[in-house]
DNA sequence: GTCTATAGCTAGATAGAC
DNA sequence: GTCTATCTAGCTATAGAC
């Protein structure tokens, strides 16, 4: 096929459909065989707009982390911190959870990836404008994406085979574990929410007094 | 060569090896062929001890959960449920974190691998014993799995580049996030520690008064 | 229980035509 | 900017000798 009239890929588009190959079977099914498969096109026409599979993947991981809101954190935010860390959190796991075979990756930290790094810029900033001490800034944006990333990755849901007779002999106490997939996503739900709220009111004891603040 | 006169191999030494090239290369280096090479064997003598890839990496998996202590939940534990869910946090902490690179296989449930169910068996019924209501008791095993998969997976210490003029520009609020890694590793370690208390504190305050146990 | 040999696949990436 | 053809390299797993 010769050059086409308007080009047939664009790294959104290219973009798009890795997420959703990732989605549906896996970090292993991304290989730009299947990838351009996906696309109808062959699979090194994809070098004309990703240098490396490297570069492709470092989009897909970003484009998850842009749909992240970030807005309460702004200056129409309020200083309600906890709100704030509460709303974001939420908007935060549902992002991560809506692609949870690409959390390994995005975990592994910010890398050179925009949208990750505009992530931890904003509630770094936020918590310092609150009235946190730059210290327990640093430590609170640590915690809060330990517990929404194993959140989205160490789903209860994913984890528990569903066959009674596994736990009944050896494991007395985990009768129940093999529930419906949809008693086990309320399980993730009402464990997030725990969590959450358990995390918030802890660290709410330890917000500093306005004169100790620095 | 012939039958050697005794093995070369053992399930115990084949673990151990592959352990030890997963955490100092990463998952994508176990390979047959390069584990085989690492116990002066040849590739195809490994399925004599393992019947395929997996039930290695699954045996691999199970073994890092078996580091994990559990002494705290037997009956000589006392009923001091903060005090035995830190201990535990802790050392499940240190034992993933002493091999971040399976954590995302590790995370993704027990499976049926004994050591991960004999984790959660054990948890459950330690929080029911000490007087949490069972759908309670499933959360908090839950969510402690979460902040803790997460504290080994999402470390801050791996994740930002060591590159100061990344952020001057672009990124005003994480001027201090170029640390040396020794800085990092203290911010991974104090954000899991105030992380852990504040999530103690406010599960203390959800605790059920006696007489609304179930 | 280890070996050699190899089957059968899949991967990422490049060269050069159009 | 997409194509076909191809390179090089890696992988899991099996067959059969010893």
């Amino acid at each position: 096929m010769a050059r086409p009239r308007t080009p047939l890929l664009s790294r959104d588009r290219i973009v798009m459909a890795a997420l959703e190959l990732v989605d549906a079977e896996g970090l292993e099914a991304l290989s730009t065989r299947r990838l351009a498969a996906g696309l109808s096109v062959s699979g090194p026409s994809l070098y004309n707009h990703f240098a490396t599979k490297d570069e492709l993947l470092d989009a897909v991981v970003d484009s998850v982390m842009g749909e992240v809101d970030l807005g309460m954190f702004g200056p129409e935010g309020g200083a309600d911190w906890r709100g704030a860390l509460r709303d974001w959190a939420r908007s935060y796991r549902a992002a991560l959870s809506a692609h949870p075979n690409i959390v390994p990756v995005l975990a592994q930290g910010p890398g050179r990836r925009p949208n990750a790094l505009r992530l931890a810029d904003a509630v770094f900033g936020f918590l310092v404008d609150a009235g946190w001490p730059r210290g327990q800034a640093t430590r609170i944006g640590a915690l809060m994406r330990y517990f929404i990333t194993g959140s989205a990755l160490a789903s209860f849901a994913a984890g528990f085979p569903e066959d009674a007779q596994l736990y009944a002999a050896e494991y007395p106490h985990l009768g129940e574990a093999h529930l419906l997939a949809e008693h086990r996503r309320a399980i993730d739900d009402g464990a997030f929410e725990t969590g959450l709220e358990a995390l918030l009111d802890g660290l709410a004891l330890r917000f500093p007094a306005p004169e100790s603040r620095g």
